[in-house]
DNA sequence: TTTATTTACGAAAACGTTGTAGTATTTTTT
DNA sequence: AAAAAATACTACAACGTTTTCGTAAATAAA
């Protein structure tokens, strides 16, 4: 069975095509008592536009794309959840793809898309990305993208991140006011810009206790796994270790509670951790995790909202605009001593 | 700047556009030279054809649907993972709809796919859904649907699950050579065929165990949490309590972790936790969650596979077949008295 | 040499929709 | 009553591909 289109419709009605189309999209210039006709008789064949050829005339799409490092992290999947919601109020279609924290993938997704797929991208950066020639190119080719939380500053357009500088600052002074003399920091990225505002949130609280901040106390993590473990654990193993962490991400406070599994170290009396986390079991941890919690399902329908606003009006540039939500610090068993 | 496309190209060659089209795609109506020429401008012009034009044409998409329940959820985004995998290598792409175990979304859902958006679908059912009706309807438009997990017998196809009732038996005599006498059980839908196939495991367990199964120890669990966290409470406080819970899914053991943090019910002294899972987390949790764990990206994989094959031979109907991996029990704390 | 066959291209018709530019009617205005 | 305007429709050309069919020229077979 072929899925009926409008020249069976119009046949059927003894109506020309482009009537038939008028009707299906309520035309001032077309009569009510054939509307209704058109109408019912679409609903009894349960006619469904082609979308290839709807968007192939039209231009666009009401198609986006949705760039992410990866989906089994949970605030990945809240933000998509938020971005999807927004979707299906408006009628859109998501489409997904990862990079698995790979500059190559991104780069090659990118220019897939140049097509003209879809006609907006929401997007985080993968960790390694260094160069934004694609993405200025993809804007070039009137495909605006709106970035949420890893956000690149070099493209003119909107960005949703939360307040990381602040909740950097929270985090580390969380930790001070713990008694925490010689705080640590790990990292995923040089480049990201939400991991520098949380290091400089950090420093800024170290600086503002008169705590004189400890190179060797940083680690820069990277997307391999064990690495990161290692890493870990040698600084963990050191003479002189820290007794507390801030880590950039969730994925780090884990490997952090694994390593100290391992090295028998106990949280949070020797070492307190505390991490950007959107971990729904972070309250049934072992110990439970200290945490900044960020809004990642609103993220996801803010940047949403305003692709989709621009979309709707056929702009295709969308200028700067820094939406800040508020992220907020959840203290629990892994930075407080009972 | 508007893309270029196969007119432009044309123009600039001195050629036709099917010249053109044809030396893109390797024809061997087109000589050496000409192909060289072409690729080289198209290389240089950054060309990509347009995939409207090119799906209308052809009448079919390179684009799939993934409808699933939720993707806040392990087990969920690691099979997205497992899709989109082997969707980026084959140069497919990924749809996702979200029916937040909605029947009328998921009709909804179905219904706008029969456009032809999309090629194929993968999907796990909602656990409210009891009429297929728009299932059977989506597959008479000859668009096919490969089913993970949460499969419907009713369709004629390909389904990809675990071994269910094998899971639900090894997770239920695990309990009982641990010497748990009242073995609860709880379940998140009467009509999904894994949580009958987990459930008719468990009464297989108590049955070769010669255990009288206790009708007022299955909870009927739904999709709303806090009216199964008082399920589990009341059952819990009531008099003669279970000693241990298999939990169908992951979302429910949550609960009774919660639920146990409320009563100061001890796991696993008091009561044994076992669940159908795929939290990171599960061995950092307290106590450490006792897990009969899905190869969630495999099943992704695995129906991607299956699916994009029969695609890209333009077979639109898909013979049954039942493709059954091997979920595997993680002992860990909740069960285990150490 | 004549006739087949191969090679390398082009013209044109789809795919299903949308939007512009008509054209008969009917209705309103003057 | 004539002119203007509104109403309700239709024809047709796009949108950018792909594919079938056609056709010259070059090569091979007779």
């Amino acid at each position: 069975m072929d899925s009926t289109n409008l020249k069976m419709l119009a046949k059927e009605l003894n109506l020309s095509i482009s009537t038939v189309s008028k009707a299906l999209r309520d035309s001032h210039e077309i009569g009510e008592s054939t509307k209704n006709r058109v109408i019912a008789l679409a609903k009894k064949l349960n006619y469904q536009p082609n979308p290839h050829a709807s968007s192939l005339r039209k231009q666009k799409s009401k198609t986006i794309a949705v760039i992410i490092p990866e989906i089994a992290n949970n605030f990945f999947s809240l933000a998509i959840n938020g971005i999807e919601s927004i979707a299906q109020e408006r009628d859109y279609h998501v489409l997904i793809y990862l990079t698995h924290e790979d500059y190559n993938k991104e780069v090659n997704i990118i220019k897939h898309l140049q097509g003209g797929r879809v006609g907006g991208v929401i997007m985080s950066l993968s960790s390694d990305t260094k160069n934004f020639d694609h993405l200025h190119e993809l804007t070039a080719h009137n495909i605006p993208i709106v970035f949420f939380d890893r956000i690149c500053h070099e493209i003119e357009t909107a960005k949703v991140t939360t307040d990381d500088f602040q909740g950097g600052l929270a985090a580390t002074e969380h930790l001070i006011i713990n008694h925490c003399k010689n705080i640590g920091f790990a990292s995923i990225s040089d480049t990201l810009s939400i991991d520098n505002k949380r290091m400089q949130g950090y420093l800024e609280a170290l600086n503002k206790h008169n705590i004189k901040p400890n190179k060797s106390s940083i680690v820069k993590c990277t997307n391999s796994e064990t690495n990161n473990y290692n890493k870990i654990k040698k600084i963990l193993s050191s003479k002189n270790p820290p007794d507390a962490i801030f880590a950039s991400i969730e994925k780090l406070a884990i490997t952090i509670y694994e390593v100290c599994n391992e090295l028998k170290i106990k949280i949070p009396e020797q070492l307190k951790v505390i991490c950007f986390s959107n971990l729904s079991t972070a309250h049934l941890m072992k110990p439970s995790l200290s945490a900044i919690k960020q809004p990642a399902f609103e993220m996801g329908k803010e940047a949403a909202s305003i692709l989709f606003k621009h979309l709707d009006k056929n702009r295709t540039f969308i200028p700067n605009e820094h939406i800040i939500l508020k992220s907020t610090l959840v203290a629990r068993g892994s930075t407080i001593i009972k």
